[in-house]
Parts: structure tokens; sequence; C-alpha cells
DNA sequence: TAAATAGTTCAATACTATTTGAACTATCGA
DNA sequence: TCGATAGTTCAAATAGTATTGAACTATTTA
């Protein structure tokens, strides 16, 4: 695996973004995302096994709330701020303000 | 049926409702209330049977989105916005301007 | 009181999502 | 190159969600 699939700004659905949000284990990881900024899967300190952690990362990733950069043997997380505040402005910041 | 459950609003959950709002049939009815303002089961104009709908209408009284008033032998459907805007400020303004 | 209306509930089915462990890929360091 | 590290993928099990039609409740109107 080399490069991923991450969706463009107009493949963007707001109902996949609010199905991949409504999950408790996911807004977690929003949320520490949100706290610590780009982090690599490892660092989510979330108990679950690491496969079912890479499937909630996909979920993010292709519903396009985070960013996967692969770096080494590690890939880092971030929240696609830019592209989500420019295709559902607002709606980001008021889900991570109330996190 | 005499009186229906509505969650108060220390008991709105940010993934309930968020995984509330993540259908498209939900998000759908979201935007026709938002739209209409209080309007009966029936003035949905959504291709589903009455029971499936039902079932949505549910989903979204009880994560805290809607208020369903008993008024004869119909229901009005509003969207909580006062509540809404109490706990969790400016997240249902701002799926709804991008719904 | 009988029929119509508005919607809910139930049981069955189908579909989708989550989780686990094992096997796998790719990269890095010794 | 060997082993460790970081994460993905797969298959299988489980759990949860969506949909339908039929039966039901409650209310209104004739």
């Amino acid at each position: 695996m080399r490069e991923l699939f991450h969706p463009s700004i107009e493949q963007l659905s707001l109902s996949a973004l609010l199905n991949a949000l409504g999950d408790p284990i996911r807004l977690q990881i929003i949320k520490n995302l949100a706290i610590s900024g780009e982090t690599t899967c490892a660092c989510c300190n979330i108990d679950l096994t690491k496969s079912a952690l890479s499937h909630h990362f996909k979920v993010l990733r292709e519903s396009g709330l985070i960013n996967v950069r692969i770096d080494g043997k590690q890939r880092f997380l971030s929240i696609r701020y830019d592209d989500l505040k420019e295709r559902f402005p607002g709606l980001l910041e008021a889900v991570i303000h109330n996190l």
C-alpha cells in the first residue's frame, strides 16, 4: 500500500461526515486529534485492538474527516480542517467546540 | 400512548445526535422541518412506508433532535432549536446551514 | 356507534457495522 | 538479511439498524 484514498472536497457528503462522527470511539479519536494535532495511529489512547482502530481510521479517512500521511512505518493522522471548512463552513468547528 | 419520551437537555449526547443526523433520510426530514417549521408526520414527502418513517421519527425524537406534539389524531414534529442551541451551541445551526 | 384517519408497534427479514485474532505488507535498525 | 515495529486486510462472529406488512391504538367525523 502506497497511496491511501482521500475524498476530494467535492466528494464530501454531509451525511457521511455526520455518520462517521456519530460514533463515540470516532468522536474520541477526533477529540484527541483536535487536542494533539497530527499524531500516529498508536497515540490514540483507546482501548481497542489495532485492527478495530484501523477500521475506525478508515471510516474517518474515507468520510473525509482526517488525512493519513504515510511516513516510514508510521501513519500520521490529522483533521482536514481547511477542506472541511471550505465545504461545510462552521460544521467541524461546532462539533469540536462541543466535544 | 399519551406521552412520548423526550430527553431533557442534560440527557442529550453529542454522539447520539450526530448518529441520528448521519442518515440521509433523517437528514432529509430535518431539512423539511427546517424549511417548513412544525409539520405532521405525513407532510414529509419521503417515499417510505409509514412504519419506516415512524422508526426514523422515533430515532430523531429519542436523540433529542425533534419534539413530537400530539394533537388529536396527528403528531406535530418540530426541531428542538432552543434546547439544542443551549446544550450544543452552533451545532444544529451549522448542520442546517450546510443542508 | 361505525368507519375513517393518523400514526405506533410487532415480528420477520435483510442489511450494515463492529470487533477479534491471525496472517499479511512495508519499513527501519542492528 | 533478520527481526522488530507499525499498521492493514481478511474471515468469522456478533451486534445493531432499516424495512416491510399486518395488527394495533387513539381520535375524529358521519
